[in-house]
DNA sequence: ATAATAAGTTAGATTAGACTAACAAATTTA
DNA sequence: TAAATTTGTTAGTCTAATCTAACTTATTAT
């Protein structure tokens, strides 16, 4: 068994390795807040237990059982979340904290539970994957609303910062996943982009909030 | 705030602390499966914290802050308990390893929520009280079955043995709470008790199960 | 009342997981 | 390519939470 430490390490490693499934140590320290030493002493502690591969100098990779143990938390995370949203009615903003602690409980029965009662669903509230039991983990092709032209209808697939306070920003523009919006313009200088969706029919969203949303074409 | 070993302490010692309000040293070592000289120093911590009054060779005693700190862990733990069984679907001896692992849980709203899908529920699946918001938590007048005599008639109300054994041994008898019955008669020598319940006519209770059931008089 | 037993404490070791300071390797920049 | 910067490692410290061994105090039994 995996201890908590150990667990948030594996979590981060996985979220971090989307693309060549390589991981600094610099980037792992900046993301768990935790000095660049620890992270060191730590991998050398996942690498003997085979869930890191790990040489000096080297960017770190996951083994295959760590990328199995990392993705079941994922999977317990992003089901609690749904849990949340769906069955007890908390909005997606409210999510992430108390997921972040559940992702914890040993129980394959509680998460079985959760998983029954919700369907068996394939994406979480904030429309990323949820890793099926044996680690698989599959992102649909999205495009990031900021890399869209004007004159583009497009629909709202998913997030990717799911903090608090962006969430709340999305809400208060009534943007929720699902929603097929139209690109009206984009402006050249700053790529700020006036877009048009249900009773609002035109709304400015700052690149910084357009790079943060994945949208499909329609 | 306090860690998870320091409110695993405190929770076994309002446990431990029904009666008198005082615990010992070696009971709660026993009960914690953690040697004395260790809950000695952890005692020594949480009394420079005032949650215990603790002096050398004296039985333990829980502060007014203890006490209320401990109450909230136990109402976390029983209003879990209780969302597991009533929302979820558990029977009510799965409940108790989950409920041990959430109780740690920091969200206040995702206990307020819990309550409120419950509709603020005052005792758990297992009759025990749940603490109210401000750590009170009263037990109501009940008798252990095994001090009931023949030809009482009383209805189930609690257990006091939560242990998963325990509980599928009360499923196999289809015993649960407020179920009412009938004692035929009592074995003299050996405590025995002979009840009639449903559409069991003739069920016999040793003395060890007796004890562990509470019940009120109809 | 004293000896035996049980309960509790002190002292010191261990492990996990964090840190800082100092140094070394790799990468970037001039 | 050499200097400057960034990244990564080593060495050593610290705290929480556990343990064992040895000792002390309290309780129980003869």
């Amino acid at each position: 068994m995996n201890s908590l430490a150990e667990e948030n390490y594996l979590k981060a490693l996985l979220n971090l390795s989307n693309d060549k499934g390589e991981v600094n140590v610099n980037e792992l320290s900046k993301r768990l807040e935790i000095k660049m030493p620890t992270v060191t002493s730590m991998m050398k502690r996942l690498s003997a237990k085979k869930l890191v591969h790990y040489e000096s100098y080297k960017p770190l990779r996951l083994t295959e059982k760590g990328k199995k143990e990392a993705a079941a938390i994922i999977r317990k995370h992003r089901l609690t979340e749904m849990f949340l949203v769906e069955k007890m009615g908390f909005g997606w903003e409210q999510v992430h904290d108390i997921a972040e602690q559940i992702e914890h409980i040993q129980s394959p029965e509680f998460f079985a539970k959760m998983d029954e009662l919700l369907g068996f669903p394939k994406l979480d509230p904030h429309g990323s994957p949820i890793p099926d039991k044996n680690g698989k983990m599959v992102w649909k092709e999205y495009s990031k609303l900021s890399e869209c032209k004007a004159g583009d209808t497009i629909k709202l697939s998913a997030v990717i910062n799911t903090s608090a306070e962006f969430l709340k920003f999305l809400n208060s523009r009534e943007l929720s996943l699902g929603l097929k919006l139209k690109i009206k313009s984009v402006e050249p200088f700053d790529n700020t982009m006036v877009v048009s969706y249900g009773k609002r029919l035109s709304e400015t969203l700052s690149h910084t909030v357009c790079e943060r949303l994945l949208v499909e074409k329609v």
